[in-house]
Formats: C-alpha cells, structure tokens, sequence
DNA sequence: GTTCTCTATGATAGCGTTACCATTGCGCAT
DNA sequence: ATGCGCAATGGTAACGCTATCATAGAGAAC
C-alpha cells in the first residue's frame, strides 16, 4: 500500500539512485556531473556507468535551486544561414542545458544598431554571448561588448582576437590540404573562389590555397582566382568568370559550398561534367553539399562541436568572473576533416587514350 | 561580519521574507500566491501589500522542486532537414523558456528503435514530446507514445491524428492556391512532382493540385505528373520524366523546394531558361528557395510560429494532465503565404511575335 | 614510528517552495 | 457544559541538488 510515498514525479531517478547504483556517495556523482577533476578515474568511469544505466539526467530545478546561480547566455547571430545555424543551436543548446545555463537566442538584424542590441542584452541580464560568424568579425559589436563588460566567445572567426577567447579551426590549414588534395589528383590549373572580404576566414582560406599551390611549384595565377561573396548568386558570377578563360582550370576551389554549388551549376549549364571535365569543391560542408548532385567534396567543420565548446568556454569564464583579471584569452582550435564525395576526379588527360 | 551567512545570490526576498514582514506564515504566503480561497479576505490583502513592499517575486526553481512540475518537453527529429530544423529550433525555445519548461532536443537515427527511443524519453522525465516531419506521420512511434502515455504534438502533418494535437498548415488549400496562381498567369499545361508517398503531406499536396486542375476545367494528364521523394536527387529523375515528354509543360510545380531546384538544374542544362521557357515552383520556403538563382516562388510555411503553438499546445495539455479523459484533440491551422519570387512568369506564346 | 601533507570521498546543512497534516478558535447543536 | 464541525492558519518534511567542511588513507618527511 502507501503507493505514493513520495512526491517525485514519474519515477525519474535521481542523483541518491546513480549514487546507490555506483556504491558511491551522492556527492561524488555531483563531481561526476560537474565534471570536476578531483574525482579518480576509476570512481569516474563506475558513475558514468550508472548514470547510462539509469538514464539519470540532473533535474534543472534542483540545481539551480541548490547551486544558487541561473546564468543566462545569449546566441547573437546574424545571417541564418540555417543549416549552419542549427547545427550551432544543437551544440549550443546540449551545453547549456548541461551547464545549467539559459540559452537566449537572439537575432541581429541589419536596421538594428549594435548599441541598442547590447542594451537589449544587459536589460535581459544576459551574462555572456556566443558569436558565430558572420557577426564574430563585426570589430563594431565587439567593441560594445567590451565596453559593455559582457564576456563573449568568437566562432570560426579567421582573426584571432585579442580580448576574447574563440573556438574555430585553423582555416588556413583546411584550405591548404583541400589544395594539396587536388594537387595529388593531378590537376595543374586549379581555380580559387574568394570569400567576402568582411570575413576574416576569407583571407586565410585564400593563403592556404596559395601555400599549397607555392609549396607544390606553382605559381598562382591570378587570372584562375576570381571575388566571391559566399552568396550562391557571387559563385554564379565568379565561376562564369574563370570558366570563361581561353583556357579555363581542371578544378575549382570555392571558398564555401554555397560558391561551389553554384559553380556546378555554371559547368552543368555548359554542358561541363562535374567531375568528368570539372572537379569543384567547397568548404563548409552545409547542408547544401549533400543536397546536391553531384555531392560535394568539401571541408568539414565541426559545428557542433565547436558551438559546444564555445559554451564551456563562456561559462567557465562567467564563473571565474573573468574579465577582471584579463588573464589572456583561450583560443581553442578544433579538427576539420576533408570529406570526399562525387565531386572531385582526376583531371581528364588532354591527349585521350592514343 | 560573516558576510555571507547563506548561499542566496542577489538578496531577492523570500517567501519568508514577505511572511515575517506581514505577521503571518509562510504557507499563507504560498496561498496567497496561489490564489487559494481559503485565506481570509483581510489577511490576503496583508500578504500583498508584503508582496509588494518587498518587490518578492517567487523562485520558479524552487516552485518546480517543490511542487514536483518540472516540465521537460522533448523535441524528436529524424531528417535534419536543418532549414527546417533551425526555424523549428526558434519558435520551440522561445516558447517553451517562456512557459518554464526545459527544451530536450533528441535526434531519432534510422538505427534506433521506436521503442529504445520512447523508453530513453521516459527515462529522462520527458513530459511530452512534439514531432516535426516525418515522424509526425510514423504510425509507429505514434503509437509507442501513446503506449507509453506521453502526450505529443504533431506538427505539419497531412493527416489529422484522431488521438493526438496537431499543428499545421492546409497543405491541399496551398497546393491549390499555387496551381490557380500558375493557371492564372496563362499557364494550360502544368507539370507536377509528387513528394515522398510516406509522408502525408505529399498526397494533400497533389489534390490540391488536382483540385484547382478541375475546378479550372482542365484534364489531369498523368503523363505531366512525376513521382519524386523529397529530395534533390529525386528531383533531377522526375524533372528529367516530365522535360522528356514530347510536348512538355510550360510550368512544373515540385512539392518541396529540393526538387524544385533539382528542376531548375536540369532545365538549365537542358538550355532552358527559367522563367522564360520554364516555370518552376516549389514549397516549404526553405532556404535553399532563396539559395539559387532565380529565387523560387514558392508557399511560405510558418515554421516558427508552428513550433510555438505545437509548444503552447503541449504545455497545456500536460499541465491539465490530459491523456486521461481524452477530450477530443486540438488541431491548429496556420496560414501560409504564396511567396512570388522569380521562377515563374507567364508562358511564352508558340507563335513569337509574328 | 610519528607527524604532516595531500587526495579522494563522505556527511551535513541548506537552497525556496509546496504537500500534507496538525492545531487553534469559534459558533452551534446537544 | 460538552462535544462537533468548520474555517483559518501553522508546522514539518520533503523536492533533488550543491557548498562546505570533515574524514579516511596513502605516502612523504623527519
């Protein structure tokens, strides 16, 4: 009888079952969670076990009613370009709730000034952003923040700023092996779409690909190398622009999928195949490199990941109460990965097969 | 001394606060707060002037733990059609940060099953769980959540559940509106592509086509009209069926933008220009309609705004626990918008200016 | 061997609220 | 008078977690 003794809902478990579960006490499996380095690797790995056993996940209440803070943080982004923007929330969101923070998703639209915006933040107590690119290179709203005294996090910025920590990957580099990969495939005269100028990744995917093509030997012909401004519709203008050269490359290398898909469209539209007469590829690897076909060869970030890690960040440096000290900012630089799809070949040989 | 004799951050009042200062308990307080009617008329006026004296305003967290309704609502997607997905994302966290309830996002894999999933739900205090297309039209999960008792929201699906809320669009009413569009810019012959036959949607879709095809007098001619899935891929095959008739249409209208664009592929490598020669629109307004170029006109579903109501419509069926007495379900029809961009025009007429 | 570090863990006491039952008066029927 | 029912309020124990201090062992230094 008594069937209710108590007023837990459902009957979720709690932090005393992982802790009966594991033979530990509750306390140690709080370290657990708050992932505290005290605890021995071996209690550790026992706890982690209970709680995959269990399916235990902290109640927010108790925490924040126990831990005495409620952060919020606020996601300041600019551009929806949606596909990277969801994979941003997804990273974004899983941390915080982990961190026990409040996600505030905000969105900076052009007509809005970047000093309303920041008061905006302050009113709603907001005690830390995340910028995702584009905005983590507007140095205007970097300045207000600053000066606002909100910490924030860049992503994928292509600087490296000196006042504020910032996760991204080495973009240089990414650009640079994207190059040597068509270098090993064969092709000698290898395009290059630039990105907008107003980010900083532009320029440093752009000294990748000159690194590459310097190392192998090349030189860089700046006639193969046309502006884009990571809009599908610059891709449209830039690759009609290098493909309309009396002798046009066997490759190209667009700054974002965006550019690259565009310019499959451009060779599809003369009668080009992709990647039968033109090898294309991209960076970024959106959603859109795998919408369409061929499917790009791109460079991947780990959005998520990186999101993520931007989280920790800003809420490590929140509980430090950084900003004071001004101890030097973290730069954290995370993997990309080349992914190989349909889009890239060998070069067709000029003289076919005798 | 001893400045910080307890844990409290900022020094809000308490309930204790307002209790000691208006002479009475703290459970009267509550009551008061609560509106219970067994307080008495003279003391309740006392609590409020404490209320306000004391600017107190109650800790949700605290109010949560205590009172055992900790809302988690659990968003379940399986096709990160990320566009979707990350206006999705908006609209959910918005509302469900105002109504005090913890947004679980969880990805459902093609390898899980149906029932770790709901049982992983369960486990993690997932009160409700509201499900965007496809799932929203697997009988089977529905039917897993229904035996597991979680209430959930459907959002844009085809169907109208008979046991479970609904949040959508009038997808036949849509499809329709966009036909007559087409017939009414001249149009006589109009393609179409049919969506994936495994979501609902897709067969709302083509009635309403069939449906404004008819009420305009026009045949249905089966030859015009192509079995695609959703996505780009598919596209490109049923694009190449209907441009491949002997006299093909002057406009093809996709059931989502993935397929309209993969149209607009193929008409450009087939020399056609579009508009000019071809017509294509699409559906849904995802990004990648505003990606390519020419733009696409397309329907406008309100995604965020769906989002938010299937949250609000949760929220309320779980805190008047529903599920017991099954009152009839609720289904909300959303407006959506025929966005004109600039993939249509009018037909060029067989004879060209004498 | 004794004391003095540490390091890893545990015990205890809240955090601010509500659920549940107990208590206090008071009017009214017996 | 005595007891009863009822209205208004209070006391106490959760809720699930973390802060803080205490403690047990393992070495290290003497």
């Amino acid at each position: 009888m008594d069937s209710r003794t108590s007023r837990r809902q459902r009957n979720a478990p709690t932090i005393n079952d992982v802790a009966r579960y594991a033979g530990v006490s509750p306390m140690t499996v709080s370290r657990v969670i708050n992932s505290e380095d005290v605890v021995k690797e071996e209690t550790r790995k026992r706890v982690q076990k209970a709680i995959e056993a269990l399916n235990y996940a902290p109640s927010p209440a108790a925490r924040s009613l126990a831990g005495g803070e409620e952060m919020r943080i606020g996601l300041l982004y600019s551009n929806p370009s949606s596909s990277y923007l969801s994979e941003f929330l997804m990273g974004s969101l899983d941390r915080a709730s982990r961190n026990n923070a409040h996600l505030v998703v905000e969105k900076f639209d052009e007509e809005m000034s970047v000093k309303n915006v920041v008061n905006h933040l302050v009113r709603g107590r907001i005690n830390g952003v995340i910028l995702p690119p584009p905005l983590c290179d507007s140095l205007e709203m970097l300045r207000a923040l600053a000066a606002a005294m909100i910490p924030a996090v860049a992503v994928a910025t292509g600087r490296t700023p000196k006042r504020m920590s910032a996760v991204s990957i080495d973009d240089e580099d990414a650009a640079y092996a994207m190059t040597r990969h068509l270098i090993a495939l064969g092709h000698l005269r290898i395009g290059f779409i630039r990105g907008n100028p107003d980010q900083s990744a532009s320029e440093r995917r752009y000294q990748g690909y000159v690194r590459a093509l310097t190392e192998a030997g090349f030189a860089v012909d700046d006639r193969l190398v046309a502006q884009g401004l990571f809009s599908y519709r610059s891709g449209l203008d830039a690759a009609e622009q290098i493909l309309d050269l009396p002798e046009p490359p066997s490759a190209i290398f667009a700054s974002n999928d965006d550019m690259a898909a565009a310019t499959v469209a451009v060779a599809h539209r003369r009668g080009l195949d992709v990647p039968g007469d033109l090898t294309v590829c991209g960076f970024d690897d959106t959603s859109l490199a795998t919408t369409i076909w061929p499917e790009l060869t791109t460079i991947r970030q780990p959005i998520s990941d990186m999101s993520r890690a931007a989280v920790d960040l800003l809420v490590r440096e929140i509980r430090t109460g950084k900003m004071e000290k001004d101890g030097p900012p973290s730069h954290i630089l995370l993997d990309y990965a080349l992914i190989r799809r349909q889009s890239d070949a060998a070069p067709r040989r000029r003289p076919r097969k005798v």
